[in-house]
DNA sequence: GATAAGAATTAACTTGGGTTAGTGTGATTT
DNA sequence: AAATCACACTAACCCAAGTTAATTCTTATC
Protein backbone atom coordinates (compact mmCIF):
# COMPACT_ATOMS: atom_id res chain seq x y z
CA UNK A 1 0.00 0.00 0.00
CA UNK A 2 2.89 1.85 0.11
CA UNK A 3 2.40 3.38 -3.15
CA UNK A 4 -0.68 4.70 -2.79
CA UNK A 5 -0.92 7.07 0.40
CA UNK A 6 -3.97 7.03 2.93
CA UNK A 7 -3.59 11.09 2.67
CA UNK A 8 -5.09 10.64 -1.00
CA UNK A 9 -8.33 9.60 -0.39
CA UNK A 10 -10.93 12.74 -0.18
CA UNK A 11 -13.37 12.92 2.53
CA UNK A 12 -16.39 12.61 0.04
CA UNK A 13 -16.60 9.23 -1.75
CA UNK A 14 -16.15 10.19 -5.26
CA UNK A 15 -16.23 7.73 -8.42
CA UNK A 16 -13.72 9.42 -10.28
CA UNK A 17 -11.56 5.68 -10.82
CA UNK A 18 -14.09 4.20 -12.52
CA UNK A 19 -14.47 7.58 -14.77
CA UNK A 20 -10.93 7.24 -15.58
CA UNK A 21 -11.36 3.59 -16.53
CA UNK A 22 -14.53 4.38 -19.06
CA UNK A 23 -12.47 7.57 -20.43
CA UNK A 24 -9.43 5.61 -21.29
CA UNK A 25 -11.84 2.97 -23.43
CA UNK A 26 -14.60 5.97 -25.09
CA UNK A 27 -15.42 9.51 -24.93
CA UNK A 28 -17.63 10.47 -22.23
CA UNK A 29 -19.62 13.42 -22.36
CA UNK A 30 -19.41 16.06 -19.84
CA UNK A 31 -23.11 15.68 -18.65
CA UNK A 32 -22.88 11.86 -18.51
CA UNK A 33 -19.42 12.77 -16.00
CA UNK A 34 -21.45 14.83 -14.05
CA UNK A 35 -24.39 12.95 -13.04
CA UNK A 36 -22.50 9.59 -12.92
CA UNK A 37 -20.48 11.27 -10.43
CA UNK A 38 -23.34 12.76 -8.30
CA UNK A 39 -24.79 9.46 -7.66
CA UNK A 40 -24.88 8.86 -3.68
CA UNK A 41 -22.17 6.71 -2.58
CA UNK A 42 -21.48 4.97 0.57
CA UNK A 43 -17.18 4.20 1.62
CA UNK A 44 -16.67 1.47 3.43
CA UNK A 45 -13.38 0.85 5.18
CA UNK A 46 -12.24 -2.84 5.49
CA UNK A 47 -9.13 -4.44 7.02
CA UNK A 48 -7.26 -7.65 5.85
CA UNK A 49 -8.78 -10.49 4.35
CA UNK A 50 -12.02 -9.56 5.56
CA UNK A 51 -15.53 -10.66 4.04
CA UNK A 52 -17.70 -8.07 2.01
CA UNK A 53 -20.17 -9.98 0.76
CA UNK A 54 -21.24 -13.50 1.66
CA UNK A 55 -22.40 -16.18 -0.82
CA UNK A 56 -26.05 -15.72 -0.70
CA UNK A 57 -26.10 -12.62 0.56
CA UNK A 58 -29.43 -10.31 -1.12
CA UNK A 59 -27.58 -7.30 -2.48
CA UNK A 60 -29.00 -4.10 -3.53
CA UNK A 61 -25.67 -2.06 -4.08
CA UNK A 62 -23.33 -2.19 -6.66
CA UNK A 63 -19.79 -1.68 -5.34
CA UNK A 64 -16.46 0.16 -6.77
CA UNK A 65 -12.79 -0.51 -5.55
CA UNK A 66 -11.34 2.44 -4.53
CA UNK A 67 -8.02 1.44 -3.13
CA UNK A 68 -7.06 -1.72 -2.33
CA UNK A 69 -7.41 -5.81 -4.00
CA UNK A 70 -10.34 -7.77 -3.46
CA UNK A 71 -11.48 -11.56 -5.12
CA UNK A 72 -14.99 -12.79 -5.70
CA UNK A 73 -15.37 -16.32 -4.69
CA UNK A 74 -17.01 -19.67 -4.70
CA UNK A 75 -16.60 -22.01 -2.03
CA UNK A 76 -17.23 -26.45 -1.81
CA UNK A 77 -18.80 -27.65 1.43
CA UNK A 78 -15.53 -29.38 1.96
CA UNK A 79 -14.18 -25.80 2.44
CA UNK A 80 -12.32 -25.58 -0.61
CA UNK A 81 -12.44 -22.12 -2.46
CA UNK A 82 -12.13 -20.96 -5.46
CA UNK A 83 -11.20 -17.27 -6.34
CA UNK A 84 -13.10 -16.34 -9.64
CA UNK A 85 -11.56 -12.85 -10.29
CA UNK A 86 -9.72 -9.96 -8.67
CA UNK A 87 -10.48 -6.66 -8.71
CA UNK A 88 -7.73 -3.72 -8.95
CA UNK A 89 -8.82 0.26 -7.54
CA UNK A 90 -10.95 1.58 -10.42
CA UNK A 91 -12.42 -1.54 -11.15
CA UNK A 92 -16.73 -2.16 -10.73
CA UNK A 93 -17.42 -4.96 -8.88
CA UNK A 94 -21.18 -6.49 -8.86
CA UNK A 95 -22.55 -4.92 -11.63
CA UNK A 96 -24.56 -7.85 -11.63
CA UNK A 97 -26.18 -6.48 -8.68
CA UNK A 98 -28.26 -3.99 -10.78
CA UNK A 99 -30.09 -6.89 -12.42
CA UNK A 100 -29.39 -10.23 -10.14
CA UNK A 101 -30.89 -9.95 -6.92
CA UNK A 102 -28.72 -12.82 -4.91
CA UNK A 103 -25.24 -13.01 -4.36
CA UNK A 104 -23.83 -16.30 -6.12
CA UNK A 105 -20.58 -15.48 -4.82
CA UNK A 106 -18.51 -13.98 -1.88
CA UNK A 107 -16.16 -11.31 -1.82
CA UNK A 108 -13.18 -10.26 0.11
CA UNK A 109 -10.18 -8.24 0.79
CA UNK A 110 -6.41 -9.10 0.44
CA UNK A 111 -5.12 -6.06 1.78
CA UNK A 112 -6.82 -3.04 3.37
CA UNK A 113 -9.50 -1.66 1.29
CA UNK A 114 -11.95 1.13 1.02
CA UNK A 115 -14.87 -0.01 -1.35
CA UNK A 116 -17.63 2.52 -2.49
CA UNK A 117 -21.22 1.33 -2.69
CA UNK A 118 -24.32 2.71 -4.35
CA UNK A 119 -27.28 1.55 -5.07
CA UNK A 120 -28.55 -1.13 -7.20
CA UNK A 121 -31.19 0.94 -8.78
CA UNK A 122 -30.18 4.51 -9.10
CA UNK A 123 -27.28 2.56 -11.09
CA UNK A 124 -30.35 1.38 -13.36
CA UNK A 125 -31.94 4.97 -12.76
CA UNK A 126 -28.51 5.87 -14.90
CA UNK A 127 -28.42 3.35 -17.61
CA UNK A 128 -31.75 4.13 -18.68
CA UNK A 129 -31.07 7.88 -18.54
CA UNK A 130 -27.82 7.88 -20.35
CA UNK A 131 -27.17 5.35 -22.97
CA UNK A 132 -23.73 6.11 -22.90
CA UNK A 133 -23.34 4.19 -19.32
CA UNK A 134 -25.25 1.88 -20.29
CA UNK A 135 -23.26 0.97 -23.17
CA UNK A 136 -20.20 1.58 -20.48
CA UNK A 137 -21.92 -0.89 -18.04
CA UNK A 138 -22.94 -3.84 -20.49
CA UNK A 139 -19.21 -3.52 -22.58
CA UNK A 140 -18.02 -3.87 -18.23
CA UNK A 141 -19.87 -6.91 -17.59
CA UNK A 142 -18.58 -8.73 -21.38
CA UNK A 143 -15.18 -7.73 -19.91
CA UNK A 144 -15.66 -9.75 -17.13
CA UNK A 145 -17.43 -12.46 -19.07
CA UNK A 146 -13.98 -12.77 -21.38
CA UNK A 147 -11.99 -12.59 -18.13
CA UNK A 148 -13.49 -15.41 -16.59
CA UNK A 149 -13.42 -17.17 -19.87
CA UNK A 150 -9.93 -17.34 -19.58
CA UNK A 151 -9.73 -17.93 -16.14
CA UNK A 152 -11.63 -20.98 -16.76
CA UNK A 153 -8.91 -22.19 -19.79
CA UNK A 154 -6.38 -21.22 -16.84
CA UNK A 155 -7.52 -24.11 -14.25
CA UNK A 156 -9.04 -26.19 -16.91
CA UNK A 157 -6.17 -26.48 -19.53
CA UNK A 158 -3.19 -25.52 -17.66
CA UNK A 159 -0.54 -27.04 -16.10
CA UNK A 160 0.35 -25.21 -12.48
CA UNK A 161 3.79 -23.49 -13.70
CA UNK A 162 1.19 -22.42 -16.49
CA UNK A 163 -1.24 -21.00 -13.83
CA UNK A 164 1.31 -19.05 -11.86
CA UNK A 165 2.47 -17.47 -15.11
CA UNK A 166 -0.86 -16.81 -16.52
CA UNK A 167 -2.23 -15.13 -12.86
CA UNK A 168 1.40 -13.21 -12.85
CA UNK A 169 1.10 -11.67 -16.56
CA UNK A 170 -2.56 -10.44 -16.06
CA UNK A 171 -1.83 -8.97 -12.78
CA UNK A 172 0.97 -7.27 -14.20
CA UNK A 173 -0.80 -5.96 -17.30
CA UNK A 174 -3.68 -4.77 -15.00
CA UNK A 175 -1.70 -2.65 -12.79
CA UNK A 176 -0.15 -1.45 -15.51
CA UNK A 177 -3.51 -0.33 -17.11
CA UNK A 178 -4.27 1.59 -13.61
CA UNK A 179 -1.35 3.38 -13.60
CA UNK A 180 0.88 1.02 -11.45
CA UNK A 181 4.13 -0.08 -12.25
CA UNK A 182 5.63 -0.46 -16.12
CA UNK A 183 4.43 -4.06 -16.89
CA UNK A 184 6.73 -5.62 -15.25
CA UNK A 185 6.70 -4.78 -11.77
CA UNK A 186 4.14 -4.81 -9.53
CA UNK A 187 2.73 -5.16 -6.06
CA UNK A 188 1.38 -8.72 -5.27
CA UNK A 189 -0.83 -8.34 -2.74
CA UNK A 190 -1.64 -12.47 -2.33
CA UNK A 191 -0.20 -15.20 -0.14
CA UNK A 192 0.94 -18.29 -1.80
CA UNK A 193 -2.66 -19.84 -0.05
CA UNK A 194 -4.59 -17.03 -2.08
CA UNK A 195 -2.77 -17.33 -5.58
CA UNK A 196 -3.79 -21.63 -4.71
CA UNK A 197 -7.03 -20.37 -4.31
CA UNK A 198 -7.10 -18.99 -7.83
CA UNK A 199 -5.79 -21.17 -9.70
CA UNK A 200 -7.35 -24.27 -8.08
CA UNK A 201 -3.64 -25.85 -6.62
CA UNK A 202 -2.30 -26.66 -2.97
CA UNK A 203 -0.60 -23.91 -1.31
CA UNK A 204 2.25 -26.12 -1.49
CA UNK A 205 2.20 -26.38 -5.32
CA UNK A 206 1.91 -22.61 -5.83
CA UNK A 207 5.22 -22.86 -3.65
CA UNK A 208 7.25 -24.96 -5.92
CA UNK A 209 5.78 -23.96 -9.28
CA UNK A 210 6.84 -20.10 -8.04
CA UNK A 211 10.21 -21.53 -6.94
CA UNK A 212 10.37 -22.63 -10.76
CA UNK A 213 10.05 -19.65 -12.15
CA UNK A 214 12.93 -18.06 -10.32
CA UNK A 215 15.24 -20.46 -11.15
CA UNK A 216 14.33 -20.07 -14.77
CA UNK A 217 15.47 -16.40 -14.15
CA UNK A 218 11.53 -15.23 -15.44
CA UNK A 219 10.76 -13.64 -12.29
CA UNK A 220 12.19 -12.10 -9.13
CA UNK A 221 10.62 -11.01 -5.82
CA UNK A 222 11.19 -8.87 -3.31
CA UNK A 223 8.92 -8.63 -0.61
CA UNK A 224 5.50 -8.14 -1.89
CA UNK A 225 6.96 -6.50 -5.24
CA UNK A 226 7.45 -9.45 -8.33
CA UNK A 227 9.15 -7.91 -10.89
CA UNK A 228 9.11 -10.36 -14.47
CA UNK A 229 12.21 -10.74 -15.73
CA UNK A 230 12.06 -12.36 -18.72
CA UNK A 231 8.39 -11.17 -20.35
CA UNK A 232 8.62 -13.06 -23.68
CA UNK A 233 9.83 -16.43 -21.57
CA UNK A 234 6.75 -15.40 -19.03
CA UNK A 235 4.44 -15.00 -21.81
CA UNK A 236 5.67 -18.05 -23.51
CA UNK A 237 5.54 -20.45 -20.71
CA UNK A 238 1.88 -18.95 -19.37
CA UNK A 239 0.53 -18.88 -23.14
CA UNK A 240 -0.34 -15.39 -22.22
CA UNK A 241 -2.37 -13.19 -25.10
CA UNK A 242 -3.66 -9.84 -23.48
CA UNK A 243 -6.46 -9.60 -25.74
CA UNK A 244 -8.92 -10.98 -23.35
CA UNK A 245 -8.52 -8.12 -21.19
CA UNK A 246 -10.10 -5.56 -24.14
CA UNK A 247 -7.96 -2.43 -23.58
CA UNK A 248 -8.47 -1.43 -26.27
CA UNK A 249 -12.62 -0.51 -25.22
CA UNK A 250 -16.00 -0.84 -27.06
CA UNK A 251 -17.07 -0.73 -30.84
CA UNK A 252 -17.13 2.99 -31.65
CA UNK A 253 -19.95 4.55 -33.35
CA UNK A 254 -22.27 1.52 -33.73
CA UNK A 255 -25.11 3.57 -33.88
CA UNK A 256 -25.72 3.51 -38.28
CA UNK A 257 -29.39 5.14 -38.90
CA UNK B 1 -32.58 -34.89 -33.50
CA UNK B 2 -35.68 -36.85 -33.49
CA UNK B 3 -37.15 -34.56 -31.05
CA UNK B 4 -37.65 -31.51 -32.93
CA UNK B 5 -37.98 -33.00 -36.79
CA UNK B 6 -36.56 -30.32 -39.65
CA UNK B 7 -39.82 -29.64 -40.57
CA UNK B 8 -40.31 -27.52 -37.88
CA UNK B 9 -38.03 -25.16 -39.59
CA UNK B 10 -39.89 -22.36 -41.12
CA UNK B 11 -38.44 -21.27 -44.65
CA UNK B 12 -38.25 -17.13 -43.19
CA UNK B 13 -35.49 -17.57 -40.51
CA UNK B 14 -37.49 -16.03 -36.95
CA UNK B 15 -35.97 -15.13 -33.43
CA UNK B 16 -39.12 -16.44 -31.55
CA UNK B 17 -36.72 -19.01 -29.52
CA UNK B 18 -34.63 -16.02 -28.31
CA UNK B 19 -37.94 -13.94 -27.53
CA UNK B 20 -39.67 -16.97 -25.74
CA UNK B 21 -36.68 -16.69 -23.61
CA UNK B 22 -37.05 -13.31 -22.77
CA UNK B 23 -40.32 -13.72 -22.35
CA UNK B 24 -39.75 -16.63 -19.49
CA UNK B 25 -37.89 -13.68 -17.85
CA UNK B 26 -40.27 -10.75 -18.38
CA UNK B 27 -42.85 -9.11 -19.74
CA UNK B 28 -42.03 -7.51 -23.54
CA UNK B 29 -44.23 -5.09 -24.71
CA UNK B 30 -45.84 -6.09 -28.10
CA UNK B 31 -43.73 -3.46 -29.94
CA UNK B 32 -40.22 -4.40 -28.95
CA UNK B 33 -41.40 -7.73 -29.93
CA UNK B 34 -42.08 -6.49 -33.58
CA UNK B 35 -39.42 -4.36 -33.67
CA UNK B 36 -36.78 -7.38 -32.68
CA UNK B 37 -38.35 -9.67 -35.06
CA UNK B 38 -38.44 -7.60 -37.29
CA UNK B 39 -34.59 -7.89 -37.75
CA UNK B 40 -32.97 -8.73 -40.66
CA UNK B 41 -31.63 -12.51 -39.58
CA UNK B 42 -29.70 -14.80 -42.03
CA UNK B 43 -30.05 -18.79 -41.52
CA UNK B 44 -26.82 -20.86 -41.39
CA UNK B 45 -27.06 -24.69 -41.45
CA UNK B 46 -23.90 -26.67 -40.27
CA UNK B 47 -23.26 -29.96 -40.23
CA UNK B 48 -21.81 -32.04 -37.16
CA UNK B 49 -18.39 -30.86 -35.49
CA UNK B 50 -18.04 -27.69 -37.82
CA UNK B 51 -16.30 -24.58 -36.52
CA UNK B 52 -18.54 -21.43 -36.83
CA UNK B 53 -16.08 -18.98 -35.75
CA UNK B 54 -12.58 -19.29 -34.94
CA UNK B 55 -10.34 -17.54 -32.44
CA UNK B 56 -9.66 -14.14 -33.82
CA UNK B 57 -11.90 -13.79 -36.16
CA UNK B 58 -13.47 -10.30 -36.63
CA UNK B 59 -16.55 -10.53 -35.53
CA UNK B 60 -19.24 -8.17 -36.91
CA UNK B 61 -22.93 -10.51 -36.68
CA UNK B 62 -24.27 -11.93 -33.41
CA UNK B 63 -26.12 -15.11 -33.62
CA UNK B 64 -28.72 -17.08 -32.30
CA UNK B 65 -29.39 -21.10 -32.13
CA UNK B 66 -32.57 -22.11 -33.79
CA UNK B 67 -31.96 -25.98 -33.48
CA UNK B 68 -28.84 -27.95 -32.41
CA UNK B 69 -25.91 -27.39 -30.28
CA UNK B 70 -23.01 -25.60 -29.99
CA UNK B 71 -19.90 -24.89 -27.64
CA UNK B 72 -17.62 -22.18 -27.32
CA UNK B 73 -13.77 -23.10 -26.62
CA UNK B 74 -10.29 -22.10 -26.58
CA UNK B 75 -7.31 -23.98 -27.55
CA UNK B 76 -4.12 -24.06 -26.27
CA UNK B 77 -0.64 -24.34 -28.52
CA UNK B 78 -0.36 -28.16 -27.95
CA UNK B 79 -3.94 -28.03 -29.51
CA UNK B 80 -5.73 -29.30 -25.92
CA UNK B 81 -9.52 -27.81 -26.28
CA UNK B 82 -11.28 -26.02 -23.28
CA UNK B 83 -15.24 -25.93 -23.41
CA UNK B 84 -16.35 -22.79 -22.05
CA UNK B 85 -20.22 -22.95 -22.53
CA UNK B 86 -22.68 -25.00 -24.60
CA UNK B 87 -25.52 -23.18 -26.11
CA UNK B 88 -29.12 -24.85 -26.76
CA UNK B 89 -31.95 -23.48 -28.76
CA UNK B 90 -33.25 -20.39 -28.43
CA UNK B 91 -29.71 -19.06 -26.66
CA UNK B 92 -27.89 -15.98 -28.57
CA UNK B 93 -24.48 -16.47 -28.45
CA UNK B 94 -21.79 -14.15 -29.22
CA UNK B 95 -23.75 -11.45 -27.40
CA UNK B 96 -20.83 -9.83 -26.64
CA UNK B 97 -19.48 -9.43 -30.89
CA UNK B 98 -21.97 -6.37 -30.41
CA UNK B 99 -19.10 -4.39 -28.48
CA UNK B 100 -16.13 -6.49 -29.07
CA UNK B 101 -14.88 -6.98 -32.48
CA UNK B 102 -12.50 -9.59 -32.14
CA UNK B 103 -13.55 -13.58 -31.39
CA UNK B 104 -11.47 -14.24 -27.98
CA UNK B 105 -12.82 -18.16 -28.88
CA UNK B 106 -13.80 -20.37 -31.21
CA UNK B 107 -17.77 -21.55 -31.70
CA UNK B 108 -18.49 -24.95 -33.26
CA UNK B 109 -21.12 -27.27 -33.52
CA UNK B 110 -22.07 -30.82 -31.96
CA UNK B 111 -25.12 -32.21 -34.04
CA UNK B 112 -26.62 -30.21 -37.08
CA UNK B 113 -27.41 -27.14 -36.13
CA UNK B 114 -29.27 -24.10 -37.17
CA UNK B 115 -27.90 -20.51 -36.28
CA UNK B 116 -29.39 -17.30 -37.32
CA UNK B 117 -27.08 -14.03 -37.59
CA UNK B 118 -28.21 -11.05 -37.16
CA UNK B 119 -25.50 -7.48 -37.49
CA UNK B 120 -24.28 -6.68 -34.14
CA UNK B 121 -24.87 -3.02 -35.81
CA UNK B 122 -28.64 -3.32 -35.59
CA UNK B 123 -28.94 -5.06 -32.34
CA UNK B 124 -26.69 -2.43 -30.91
CA UNK B 125 -29.63 -0.09 -32.50
CA UNK B 126 -32.03 -1.98 -31.21
CA UNK B 127 -30.41 -1.29 -27.88
CA UNK B 128 -30.75 2.17 -28.14
CA UNK B 129 -33.96 2.62 -29.17
CA UNK B 130 -35.44 0.18 -26.56
CA UNK B 131 -34.32 -0.02 -22.90
CA UNK B 132 -36.24 -3.20 -22.14
CA UNK B 133 -34.08 -4.77 -24.79
CA UNK B 134 -31.20 -3.21 -23.84
CA UNK B 135 -31.46 -4.38 -20.24
CA UNK B 136 -32.54 -8.17 -21.49
CA UNK B 137 -28.74 -7.91 -23.60
CA UNK B 138 -27.40 -7.23 -20.36
CA UNK B 139 -29.04 -9.50 -18.20
CA UNK B 140 -28.21 -12.30 -20.53
CA UNK B 141 -24.68 -11.32 -20.38
CA UNK B 142 -24.74 -10.80 -16.67
CA UNK B 143 -26.54 -14.98 -16.65
CA UNK B 144 -23.88 -15.56 -19.00
CA UNK B 145 -20.66 -14.19 -17.04
CA UNK B 146 -22.29 -15.79 -13.93
CA UNK B 147 -22.12 -19.35 -15.97
CA UNK B 148 -18.63 -18.91 -16.30
CA UNK B 149 -17.90 -18.47 -13.01
CA UNK B 150 -20.10 -21.48 -12.38
CA UNK B 151 -17.71 -23.49 -14.53
CA UNK B 152 -13.90 -22.01 -13.10
CA UNK B 153 -15.14 -23.43 -9.93
CA UNK B 154 -16.21 -27.09 -11.57
CA UNK B 155 -12.93 -27.09 -13.44
CA UNK B 156 -10.95 -25.63 -10.41
CA UNK B 157 -11.96 -27.08 -7.62
CA UNK B 158 -14.11 -30.25 -8.25
CA UNK B 159 -12.84 -33.83 -8.81
CA UNK B 160 -13.38 -35.51 -12.14
CA UNK B 161 -16.69 -37.13 -10.83
CA UNK B 162 -18.08 -34.15 -9.52
CA UNK B 163 -17.50 -31.94 -13.17
CA UNK B 164 -19.16 -35.00 -14.78
CA UNK B 165 -21.98 -34.79 -12.42
CA UNK B 166 -22.16 -31.12 -12.45
CA UNK B 167 -22.27 -30.83 -16.22
CA UNK B 168 -25.22 -33.48 -16.49
CA UNK B 169 -26.86 -31.69 -13.66
CA UNK B 170 -26.68 -28.54 -15.94
CA UNK B 171 -27.81 -29.57 -19.06
CA UNK B 172 -30.96 -31.63 -17.36
CA UNK B 173 -32.25 -28.02 -16.38
CA UNK B 174 -31.20 -25.99 -19.29
CA UNK B 175 -32.88 -28.77 -21.53
CA UNK B 176 -36.10 -28.55 -18.60
CA UNK B 177 -35.92 -24.84 -19.41
CA UNK B 178 -36.44 -24.90 -23.35
CA UNK B 179 -39.22 -27.40 -22.88
CA UNK B 180 -37.43 -30.57 -23.60
CA UNK B 181 -37.73 -33.58 -20.92
CA UNK B 182 -38.65 -33.12 -17.17
CA UNK B 183 -35.07 -32.19 -15.77
CA UNK B 184 -34.66 -35.69 -15.22
CA UNK B 185 -34.15 -37.33 -18.88
CA UNK B 186 -32.11 -35.75 -22.51
CA UNK B 187 -30.52 -35.97 -24.88
CA UNK B 188 -26.74 -35.80 -24.17
CA UNK B 189 -25.33 -34.82 -27.93
CA UNK B 190 -22.23 -34.97 -26.48
CA UNK B 191 -19.12 -37.64 -27.48
CA UNK B 192 -17.23 -38.49 -24.14
CA UNK B 193 -14.17 -36.21 -26.04
CA UNK B 194 -16.54 -33.16 -26.12
CA UNK B 195 -17.40 -33.96 -21.82
CA UNK B 196 -13.34 -34.20 -21.23
CA UNK B 197 -13.33 -30.79 -23.11
CA UNK B 198 -15.76 -29.24 -21.13
CA UNK B 199 -15.12 -30.63 -17.48
CA UNK B 200 -10.80 -30.78 -18.39
CA UNK B 201 -10.75 -34.28 -18.19
CA UNK B 202 -9.30 -36.64 -20.66
CA UNK B 203 -11.91 -38.73 -22.83
CA UNK B 204 -11.01 -41.94 -21.03
CA UNK B 205 -11.24 -40.55 -17.30
CA UNK B 206 -14.91 -39.17 -18.32
CA UNK B 207 -15.70 -42.83 -19.12
CA UNK B 208 -14.66 -44.24 -15.75
CA UNK B 209 -16.91 -41.29 -14.13
CA UNK B 210 -20.23 -41.79 -16.39
CA UNK B 211 -19.36 -45.71 -15.26
CA UNK B 212 -19.18 -45.14 -11.45
CA UNK B 213 -22.10 -42.76 -11.87
CA UNK B 214 -24.30 -45.41 -13.72
CA UNK B 215 -22.88 -48.27 -10.88
CA UNK B 216 -24.21 -45.97 -8.49
CA UNK B 217 -27.44 -45.90 -9.85
CA UNK B 218 -27.02 -42.08 -10.19
CA UNK B 219 -27.45 -41.74 -14.01
CA UNK B 220 -28.63 -44.84 -16.98
CA UNK B 221 -27.95 -44.19 -20.40
CA UNK B 222 -29.81 -45.45 -23.73
CA UNK B 223 -28.17 -44.29 -26.91
CA UNK B 224 -27.63 -40.51 -26.86
CA UNK B 225 -30.44 -39.99 -23.88
CA UNK B 226 -29.87 -39.57 -20.46
CA UNK B 227 -31.29 -40.16 -17.68
CA UNK B 228 -31.04 -39.28 -14.05
CA UNK B 229 -32.51 -41.77 -11.95
CA UNK B 230 -30.93 -40.15 -8.60
CA UNK B 231 -31.78 -36.32 -8.77
CA UNK B 232 -30.71 -36.06 -5.04
CA UNK B 233 -27.88 -37.73 -5.45
CA UNK B 234 -26.25 -36.40 -8.55
CA UNK B 235 -26.93 -33.46 -6.79
CA UNK B 236 -25.04 -34.37 -3.73
CA UNK B 237 -22.64 -35.21 -5.78
CA UNK B 238 -21.83 -32.64 -7.87
CA UNK B 239 -22.78 -29.72 -4.64
CA UNK B 240 -25.55 -28.50 -8.32
CA UNK B 241 -27.41 -25.63 -7.21
CA UNK B 242 -29.57 -24.43 -9.33
CA UNK B 243 -29.10 -20.54 -8.57
CA UNK B 244 -26.20 -19.65 -10.94
CA UNK B 245 -28.76 -20.14 -13.90
CA UNK B 246 -30.74 -17.56 -12.80
CA UNK B 247 -34.47 -18.98 -14.18
CA UNK B 248 -35.72 -16.32 -12.25
CA UNK B 249 -35.48 -13.62 -14.48
CA UNK B 250 -33.55 -9.90 -13.75
CA UNK B 251 -34.67 -7.85 -10.93
CA UNK B 252 -38.54 -6.10 -11.72
CA UNK B 253 -39.65 -2.45 -11.97
CA UNK B 254 -35.75 -1.41 -10.69
CA UNK B 255 -36.57 2.30 -11.96
CA UNK B 256 -36.85 4.64 -8.51
CA UNK B 257 -37.80 8.60 -10.05
C1' DG C 1 -25.35 -58.07 -44.43
C1' DA C 2 -20.47 -56.72 -45.22
C1' DT C 3 -17.53 -52.95 -44.46
C1' DA C 4 -15.88 -49.14 -42.44
C1' DA C 5 -15.78 -45.44 -39.32
C1' DG C 6 -16.76 -43.47 -35.08
C1' DA C 7 -17.40 -44.13 -30.22
C1' DA C 8 -17.12 -46.49 -25.90
C1' DT C 9 -14.64 -49.35 -23.01
C1' DT C 10 -10.75 -51.71 -20.75
C1' DA C 11 -6.15 -52.49 -19.07
C1' DA C 12 -1.34 -51.36 -17.81
C1' DC C 13 1.44 -48.07 -16.59
C1' DT C 14 2.99 -43.19 -15.50
C1' DT C 15 2.89 -38.68 -13.51
C1' DG C 16 1.60 -34.18 -11.85
C1' DG C 17 0.03 -32.33 -8.16
C1' DG C 18 -2.03 -33.16 -3.35
C1' DT C 19 -1.28 -34.13 1.56
C1' DT C 20 0.87 -33.97 5.82
C1' DA C 21 3.88 -32.49 8.77
C1' DG C 22 7.16 -30.31 9.50
C1' DT C 23 11.39 -26.28 9.52
C1' DG C 24 12.90 -21.56 8.49
C1' DT C 25 12.35 -16.45 8.75
C1' DG C 26 11.17 -11.91 9.21
C1' DA C 27 7.82 -8.78 11.29
C1' DT C 28 5.20 -7.44 15.53
C1' DT C 29 4.22 -7.29 20.04
C1' DT C 30 5.43 -7.24 25.00
C1' DA D 1 15.29 -9.74 23.55
C1' DA D 2 11.83 -13.19 24.10
C1' DA D 3 7.75 -14.68 22.40
C1' DT D 4 4.40 -14.88 18.95
C1' DC D 5 2.51 -14.91 14.53
C1' DA D 6 2.04 -15.21 9.71
C1' DC D 7 3.92 -16.75 5.93
C1' DA D 8 7.44 -19.08 2.96
C1' DC D 9 9.58 -23.04 2.18
C1' DT D 10 10.98 -28.41 2.35
C1' DA D 11 10.67 -33.33 2.25
C1' DA D 12 8.40 -37.86 2.03
C1' DC D 13 4.83 -40.12 0.55
C1' DC D 14 0.38 -40.88 -1.95
C1' DC D 15 -3.26 -40.91 -5.28
C1' DA D 16 -6.35 -39.03 -8.81
C1' DA D 17 -6.17 -38.46 -13.25
C1' DG D 18 -3.41 -38.77 -17.60
C1' DT D 19 -1.42 -41.63 -21.38
C1' DT D 20 -1.18 -45.14 -24.67
C1' DA D 21 -2.90 -48.63 -27.01
C1' DA D 22 -5.69 -52.50 -27.78
C1' DT D 23 -10.49 -54.30 -27.86
C1' DT D 24 -15.44 -54.10 -28.22
C1' DC D 25 -19.63 -52.03 -29.55
C1' DT D 26 -22.64 -48.93 -32.64
C1' DT D 27 -23.95 -46.63 -36.44
C1' DA D 28 -23.85 -45.45 -40.98
C1' DT D 29 -23.12 -46.64 -45.69
C1' DC D 30 -22.84 -49.19 -49.65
Amino acid sequence: MADRPMSAFSDEPTLDGYIAKLEKRSEISPETKVAFCSLRAQRIELASHQDFIREGDAVDRCSFVEEGLVSRYKTMRDGGRQILSFHLPGDMIDLHASLLLVADHGVRTHVPTSILTVAASDILALAADYPELARAFWFDTLVDAAIFREWTLNVGRRSARQRVAHLLMELAHRYNQIGEGDGRRFPLQLIQADIADATGLSAVHVNRSLQYMRGERLIRTQGRMVEIEDREGLARLAEFDDRYLHPEGPRQHPRID
